[in-house]
DNA sequence: GAAAGCATGTAATTGGTTACATGATTGG
DNA sequence: CCAATCATGTAACCAATTACATGCTTTC
């Protein structure tokens, strides 16, 4: 069973937009792509490197030994549109470490941390809704002519249902252990 | 900045329950856990064995030495308890396959692969909400009485509630590229 | 001139999976 | 008696993070 790199395409999926560098491919996925991928330097550089032995990426560094300037081959459009194309084979599971605590909530004799971890948890939430409609606005002002966009927004549509449907989670979690509080007592 | 290992306080959060053997422990986990959570045996075994050098588990097997009873000790449940008051730091980034390819979904040239893609995945999170709702009503009628089953229900309804989320953005989606599609020719 | 950001990279380590190996017990 | 399930474990490997190291450029 031949074991699919997905970082691998995430890093030539940028190379086909505006992003050239290491560095700036970095930055686009802590920015664009932060609530369902993320990355390290330690990979970022390295899998540069393997694409361009692969022939899926070219590499020109003639201006400047600092600085390098990626590109997309036609071989690495290829595999691209090729990998996309590809099922995707099973719903991902996430760890959740506010999901696994809550699990074994009734071995703690009062529920107040419990009530505080979900507290901050919501506001947590809370910020992350803001951040991406912030970014759902900027894209739909600035960049609404690209054809990535449609696309983009959808990605970011999910993030916000995803996060909404956890906030009335977490309010809705809230008022049940209250509830179950009390007729205890 | 010590690194904490979560695994490690799902397996001893387990040995409050009636897991006793690393075998249950992994069953529990792949059955009542699943959708928050997974471990494989190359984990389970290991980790059991160091939780018993660190005091926090104590091992029988003098009955048989092909299996062996663990159960929690004093200091093991301190520390359990300690671990779920510590707050929640951070929002956890799940990686997912298919935001991450319909992220470049523009690259393809026909959106029929896309669509294939949303419908295969809505199906799988329908198969999935069934199995939520079909243990949701098992604990309801079976377990309603313990003590914990109110805190697996709740992280049960995160799941029926984010699945849900899922779902909605799925066939809104579709819908979305299906106009998209028609402005374009 | 200092700080922030741009830019590239490696080595050690961690967390986790997979494949493998073994064998007992139970139910049809 | 055979298949499924119960049961324990290790070694090799993989993905990824963290910490470290270096140095340039832009902006205040």
């Amino acid at each position: 069973m031949p074991k699919e790199n997905h970082t691998k395409y995430a890093i030539l999926g940028l190379l086909t937009t505006s992003c050239r560098s290491g560095y700036s491919i970095k930055k686009m996925i802590d920015t664009s792509l932060n609530h369902f991928w993320k990355i390290s330097y330690g990979q970022v550089y390295p899998t540069l490197k393997t694409l361009v032995q692969e022939g899926l990426a070219e590499v020109d560094n003639t201006n400047d030994l600092d600085k390098k300037e990626y590109s997309i081959t036609e071989k690495g459009k290829q595999e691209l549109t090729n990998w996309l194309q590809l099922p995707v084979e099973k719903l991902s599971v996430e760890k959740n470490e506010l999901l696994l605590k809550l699990f074994f909530s009734s071995q703690l004799e009062s529920q107040s941390s419990t009530f505080l971890q979900l507290e901050t948890y919501e506001k947590k939430l809370h910020e992350r809704l803001e951040v991406y409609r912030n970014i759902q606005s900027s894209i739909e002002t600035y960049s609404a002519h690209e054809q990535d966009a449609m696309y983009w927004l959808i990605t970011l549509d999910y993030g916000i249902k995803t996060t909404l449907a956890q906030i009335e989670w977490c309010s809705c979690t809230q008022e049940k252990i209250k509830k179950g509080v009390k007729t205890n007592e």
